[in-house]
RNA sequence: GGCCCGUUCGUCUAUCGGUUAGGACGUCAGGUUUUCAACCUGAAAAGAGGGGUUCGACUCCCCUACGGGCUGCCA
């Protein structure tokens, strides 16, 4: 790879789900690299084996594969990679930017209850920073390291500009646990490292920490990458978004059936902006995405907005790409499949259907005219439609429809002709129709309908409504 | 407690010292209409508060308030 490559990576740990702020963080990750040929890693934070689960794992490769954030490579266990993260402790150690401290865990949570109580800086300073440690060969320790006391480090992010902090409020950070297994901080380092990533583009919760991990970089003599903090995201009451919001998963949406294009084209729009664009395709967020649009503040989630998009989305989506989102739906929600008749009755009547609907779900709805099979099982509303005025009229019309040839401009002739000899309004007849045909009162044009579903089909429905 | 970051309509945001502070979602009022949706027109709606700097601040600086983050042998 050349020198210049952008390499970008999504590094979560699997403790839980795919969640909207972690998936908005792979996906201007994903942009990123993507808009510039660059490479988009993954990488699995397994470090913590108590608390990763395979499951987990899965379900947010499971949700980066919805939304199309396709990723370079394998996907990188950290946990496989430990030794080498040790290996980098120990040559800290030798290199004296690191020392072995010999502090119990009890020891120093004495010194922070003291310090709290006193409120005093919980900052733990070990004792064994300038003492030779062979002074305990046989006793546990943990590497440290030696972080420096005096000045200050500025640190550039492209998001939130230049950050200074006085490196008296560094501690010196365990690298190496008791145990010999290597903890987080040292972990990304060296894994952003020997995966030459260039950009880091993360969560805002990890400003602080890249001050710590930069001494790590400095102690090796290695390249920083580019930072970016993002800002998080709040849920619609202005607080971290957390389980009491509801959905947090990225499986969740998917399951409520908003389309992976919106989804991306709402989350990319949440925290970044290119002037007023609100919609947009892949092609056009690729081309147009970069760091220096990103905003500093956090923002609220907006389901309203999200199915605003989606249902754009839906309306300019391809008709085959939108059935096999739909099929692919169906599976998840664990529903039945379509039948061929019935997607090929799908994509016929796409066009009337995808200009009418948020979400799958609600475009499954309205697709129903389709879905059913005759008799047509009318729900309570369409039921109350079908009168038995109703019924006598279309005891009239039916037979008139066995002559029309079926297209939309004689259909729409033969029944205002219909409509005009009786007096009345196509709008009296077009609720019951729509009952008749689609069993809802919710539905595509009557003419669309039965356009779609073609002349024998409406009339046997027709009939049978009159019956 | 200490340190760091943030703060423009209800929400997402534009603005990069000079604008009647713009757009979008939502809301409200009309229109269109065969249901739903879509669509069209219009309206209400914002620079957290206080000090500076400047001829002139949403924009730069300081303070305060509020929100968030970090402060672990979690990630």
């Amino acid at each position: 790879m050349s020198a210049t490559e952008v390499v970008t990576r999504f590094a979560p740990s699997p403790t839980g789900a795919l969640h909207i702020g972690g998936a908005r963080t792979a996906l201007f990750n994903w942009l990123y690299a993507r808009g510039r040929g660059g490479k988009f890693l993954l990488r699995i934070e397994d470090t913590d084996r108590a608390r990763s689960d395979p499951a987990n794992t899965q379900a947010i490769l499971d949700g980066l594969t919805w939304l199309g954030l396709d990723w370079d490579g394998e996907p990188v266990s950290q946990f496989a990679r430990i030794d080498r993260h040790a290996e980098v402790a120990r040559a800290m150690l030798d290199a004296g930017s690191a020392y072995k401290c010999f502090a119990t865990q009890e020891e120093i949570a004495i010194f922070r209850e003291a310090a709290r109580a006193e409120k005093a800086s919980t900052l733990y300073r070990s004792p064994w920073r300038d003492v030779p440690a062979h002074q305990h060969p046989d006793a546990p320790f943990v590497i440290r390291v030696k972080a420096p006391r005096d000045g200050q480090t500025t640190l550039h992010d492209v998001v939130q500009g230049d950050v200074t902090l006085a490196n008296d409020q560094l501690d010196d950070m365990v690298l190496l646990r008791s145990d010999g297994t290597p903890v987080y901080m040292l972990a990304v380092v060296v894994d952003d490292h020997d995966m030459s990533v260039t950009h880091v583009i993360r969560g805002d919760d990890h400003l602080t920490n890249a001050f710590r991990q930069n001494l790590i970089y400095q102690a090796m003599g290695w390249p920083a990458p580019v930072l970016a903090h993002l800002p998080l995201i709040f849920g619609p009451d202005g607080k971290k978004l957390s389980k009491r919001h509801g959905a947090t998963a990225a499986a969740a949406y998917q399951a409520m059936g908003y389309p992976a294009a919106g989804m991306r084209n709402y989350l990319t729009r949440l925290g970044w902006s290119h002037g007023d664009d609100e919609f947009f395709s892949d092609a056009q967020a690729r081309e147009w995405f970069d760091l220096s649009g990103i905003g500093k503040s956090p923002a609220q989630f907006d389901t309203k907005k999200l199915e605003h998009l989606c249902g754009q989305h839906i309306a300019t989506a391809d008709n085959a790409a939108l059935l096999h989102e739909i099929e692919a739906f169906l599976v998840v929600t664990g529903q039945t499949g379509l039948t061929s008749g019935q997607a090929d009755g799908l994509l016929r009547a796409m066009d009337s259907l995808k200009e009418r609907a948020k979400t799958i779900p609600e475009l499954l709805e309205k697709a129903r005219f389709i879905l059913t099979q005759r008799p047509v099982q009318a729900d309570e509303k369409a039921a109350a439609q079908l009168t038995a005025q109703f019924r006598a009229t279309l005891g009239e019309l039916t037979p008139q429809l066995q002559n029309v040839s079926w297209t939309r401009h004689a259909l729409e002739t033969s029944l205002a002709v219909f409509c005009e000899a009786r007096e009345i309004k196509f709008g009296q007849i077009a609720g019951p129709l729509r009952a008749a045909l689609a069993g809802r009162t919710v539905s595509p044009s009557v003419f669309d309908m039965m356009l779609v579903i073609g002349q024998d089909e409406t009339i046997a429905r027709l009939t049978d409504a009159s019956a």
